[in-house]
DNA sequence: ATAAGGCCCTGACCGC
DNA sequence: TGCGGTCAGGGCCTTA
């Protein structure tokens, strides 16, 4: 699943590919793609626009535009955002397809049909309940801690949740609680300072190496298979302690990874490492 | 405000 | 081999 190492590869391959480029022709095959207008006003609206500046936040791509619209794209699960020749053979479940100026195609293809694209003139409309970003100096240890304060649910849930800090998914929140050596079933608000502190690092580590790798791939075992616009694929899949690895030895202690449902999410975990 | 469960979707996988 | 049932899972919505 594309999480915030994997969205910001995205955005750092794109630039150079649609830096400049203008959108000549467009259209919509499943419109609920389109979260904001409809699909019918996006394809009035893209037409004749130059892309200009790219950004991230959370897991949601930014898209600027020379006119100061921006385009919002969030993949989801299964989304992918490609640039292909105009001739190349259409790709399955391709849902949005955008004409550049230079002759080839930028396409929205998602097999799940999860992902969600905006067109705004305020990004601030789709992003304003997005907690801190991680990697700035706004995500702070104390303010991680204020947020888990008197919580309840587990550790794991919270670090999902988008409105305490962006950007986090399933995989890099199991491979940080591995990396704090936190259980991740234990309560948000039973976590002390030390802990606290020794988790906001380890959030902050496991993101950075997962950009230094150019994001996780997830081939035919798993459902998602984020794949690099330009066609390589991310590579951080080889460095996981626990995620996907059920049965598999901890590569710090030996014990047996394990695997439980949390908030309905696959959790992964060494039971001795992480008490 | 918080927590929990349902929903959207489809490919992969399982059992028969 | 073919077929039906189950599951994963991000973000949003509803319910309690």
């Amino acid at each position: 699943m594309p999480e915030l190492p994997e969205v910001e590869t995205y955005v750092r391959d794109l630039t150079p590919i649609l830096s400049g480029r203008r959108v000549v022709g467009a259209r919509v095959a499943w419109p609920r793609t389109i979260a904001w207008p409809d699909a019918e006003m996006f394809v009035a609206q893209i037409v004749g626009q130059q892309f200009a500046q790219f950004g991230r936040r959370g897991k949601y791509m930014l898209l600027g535009l020379a006119s100061g619209l921006t385009m919002v794209v969030h993949l989801r699960m299964t989304g992918h955002l490609l640039v292909a020749p105009a001739d190349a053979v259409a790709a399955p479940h391709t849902h949005v397809v955008m004409e550049l100026d230079d002759g080839r195609h930028l396409i929205y293809q998602d097999s799940r049909k999860f992902g969600r694209i905006w067109l705004v003139t305020n990004t601030a409309s789709v992003l304003a309940k997005l907690g801190p970003e991680p990697l700035d100096d706004a995500f702070s240890a104390q303010g991680l801690a204020a947020s888990l304060r008197g919580r309840t649910a587990s550790i794991k849930a919270l670090l999902l949740d988008q409105h305490i800090v962006a950007g986090v998914g399933n995989i890099y929140a199991d491979e940080s609680l591995f990396r704090a050596r936190i259980h991740p079933a234990r309560p948000g608000g039973s976590l002390n300072e030390a802990e606290i502190a020794t988790l906001h690092s380890a959030i902050r580590d496991v993101l950075s190496e997962g950009i230094a790798n150019a994001g996780s791939s997830l081939g035919a075992s798993g459902l998602q298979n984020y794949s690099r616009p330009g066609g390589a694929p991310g590579g951080f899949q080889e460095k996981f302690n626990v995620f996907r690895r059920t049965g598999q030895p901890c590569p710090r202690c030996g014990a047996m990874i394990e695997r439980i449902v949390l908030a309905q999410r696959s959790t992964h975990f060494c039971p001795m490492c992480q008490r």
